[in-house]
RNA sequence: GUCCCGGUCGUCUAGUCCGGCCCAGGACCCCAGAUUUUCAUUCUGGUAACACGGGUUCGAAUCCCGUCCGGGAUACCA
């Protein structure tokens, strides 16, 4: 037969957040379905009508969209293939149980919900090798149907499955693999409500949406096999199933929402991880992109995807590696995007810093892209830009190693003030900032610029600690205490040019003077 | 219990299909060193693995069997 357009689909239920391991799986299905050169849908599995609510479902569409996993058909997205929320086709599957009924695939089922429990309790009491449902009312005659019936007994239909029977399945990641019917029991496939479970909906909907290939967690596996003896039933062809194995938290155990440090997908976003990081990392979850290289972008991703790639073996979700992803991802941004990325967590920087400052504020950002992994750790290095600060634990030690230090604060107060340093933050710093891009490399040219750059602050520091007689080392740990609080941080030099005139020369007399 | 799947450095993995190029490669983490005004970055180096036992073979991480360990499934959830 001619080979169908491939397409594959991701099916949440809105039932909690979109976390690590549904990403990962709708992101497969979109890597596959992009390489395959086919279409990637979403649809909306919200037959738990208890669980599912409308909060999750935006939740799960944010999430994807920020991970930049878009799709060709789904909510907002009408392909002629819809609707894609399942309790909008209650129809549809009506329909197809009806014919499973006549065919005989299906019957129903009057056993009260007592009866099935009581037989679980029965079946693991007597440690019985096989634990499901008896087939009670797999036989039964029209007459005690029609009885049940008049009694006001409302059925659910059940799947007839074939008694040991071996099928075979041929999974993209697991190979050829046999289970006997003998396994399995006969299956709810429709409640008497019209609602359906899972297993039902999912084929009649991967039927209607002519999905030829299903990427999902391993957990599915046996509902694979379920379900490929209700396509036959129905006459279809079964799709390809891929059964990826399941993301581990660190006792290695299924990854849970509930797992220390795991979080939702758009707890991460909202946390400053960079989408294209989380993307990546998660990528690696089971799968890799070549022997040497960790790091790559979707399009790389997808032109290297293959779903057979993906290993049989569980791996561990680690937050380390996670956080070095997002460390490489924002040093290799300009600092203009870093600064737009990061506006968001930027709250206690004045607003009109933005707007008056921005080439500063660049700068500034640039200062610190090395530092750090996450965006949100960006403002809280950033405040002693706009107020004196503080002095820390580790400042205040620097500045009192040696008594002989506040002279020379005091006395480089003074010859900064005589030179020509950039103006202090609210001043006008009148293109200072956009002929001079920081962070300083010491192999970079020297840019044109009327104010003393971060190089002849350097050589006019250096000479003026010369004559000071004292160790270089010496000079700089209680100077970088003074102007920043701190003893980490960028180069001082790139430090006292963003300062400026005023407020280094404030900072370094109130520093002296033992404030 | 039963069925299915898995098991290469602490972690993610390459190599396994088509045995020799692997006394096992890369990355994260960790450690040491270099650079340096701190931190960070960068660079260099290091520690560290084929779960175990048999078998097949001239030769096994790679093939076969068993053991152990781990995970998943066994719903009127998905």
């Amino acid at each position: 037969m001619i080979h169908p357009t491939p397409r594959l689909r991701f099916a949440p239920s809105p039932t909690g957040s979109l976390h690590i391991g549904g990403a990962r799986t709708a992101m497969y299905n979109w890597a596959a379905a992009r390489a395959l050169g086919g279409a990637f849908l979403l649809r909306i599995e919200d037959t738990d009508q208890a669980r599912s609510t409308e909060a999750s479902l935006q939740g799960i569409l944010d999430g994807l969209r920020w991970l930049g996993i878009d799709w060709d058909e789904g909510p907002g997205r009408d392909g002629g293939h819809g609707p894609y929320f399942q309790m909008q086709r209650l129809d549809l599957y009506r329909a197809a149980a009806e014919r499973l009924l006549a065919s005989g695939h299906a019957y129903p089922c009057y056993c009260t919900t007592d009866r099935l429990e009581a037989l679980r309790e029965q079946q693991k009491a007597a440690k019985s090798s096989w634990i499901g449902y008896d087939g009670h009312c797999r036989t039964l005659a029209a007459e005690q149907r029609a009885e049940h019936e008049r009694r006001g007994l409302r059925a659910n239909l059940r799947f007839r499955m074939p008694e040991a029977q071996v099928v075979r399945v041929h999974d993209l990641i697991r190979g050829e693999v046999e289970v006997n019917t003998r396994e399995l029991d006969d299956w709810v496939m429709l409640r008497p409500d019209g609602v359906p479970l899972y297993n039902f909906a999912c084929v009649v909907d991967d039927i209607g949406m002519r999905i030829t290939h299903v990427v999902r967690g391993e957990e599915h596996f046996l509902n694979g096999i379920k379900q490929r003896l209700l396509f036959e039933a129905l006459g279809a062809e079964c799709p390809v199933y891929a059964h990826i194995p399941l993301i581990l938290n660190q006792q290695g155990a299924k990854l849970s929402k509930r797992d220390p440090g795991v979080m939702g997908v758009l707890e991460y976003r909202d946390q400053g991880y960079p989408p294209e990081a989380v993307f990546n990392y998660i990528a690696l979850l089971g799968w890799g992109f070549s022997g040497d290289r960790d790091v790559f972008t979707r399009e790389e991703m997808v032109a290297a995807f293959r779903i057979e790639a993906v290993g049989k073996a569980g791996a561990k979700f680690d937050p380390a590696k996670l956080h070095w992803m997002c460390g490489e991802y924002i040093r290799r941004w300009p600092p203009a995007e870093c600064l737009d990325r990061a506006r968001p967590w930027l709250g206690t920087v004045p607003a009109a810093a933005f707007t008056t400052h921005r080439a500063w504020l660049e700068n500034s950002v640039a200062c610190f892209q090395e530092r750090i992994q996450l965006l949100a750790e960006l403002a809280p290095k950033l405040g002693w830009l706009f107020a004196d600060p503080a002095p820390d634990e580790a400042a205040r030690r620097n500045l009192a190693k040696d008594p002989a230090s506040r002279q020379w604060l005091a006395a480089w107060a003074e010859a900064l003030a005589a030179s020509d340093l950039p103006p202090s933050w609210p001043q006008d710093r009148a293109g200072v900032d956009e002929r001079v891009r920081l962070p300083w490399r010491k192999d970079a040219p020297e840019p044109a610029c009327a104010f003393a750059t971060p190089a002849r602050i350097e050589a006019d520091c250096r000479a003026f600690v010369e004559r000071l007689g004292v160790k270089f080392g010496s000079f700089v740990h209680p100077v970088r205490a003074a102007l920043t609080g701190t003893d980490k941080g960028p180069g001082l030099f790139d430090v006292v040019f963003l300062l400026g005139k005023d407020a280094c020369v404030r900072r370094l007399r109130a520093a002296a003077a033992g404030v």
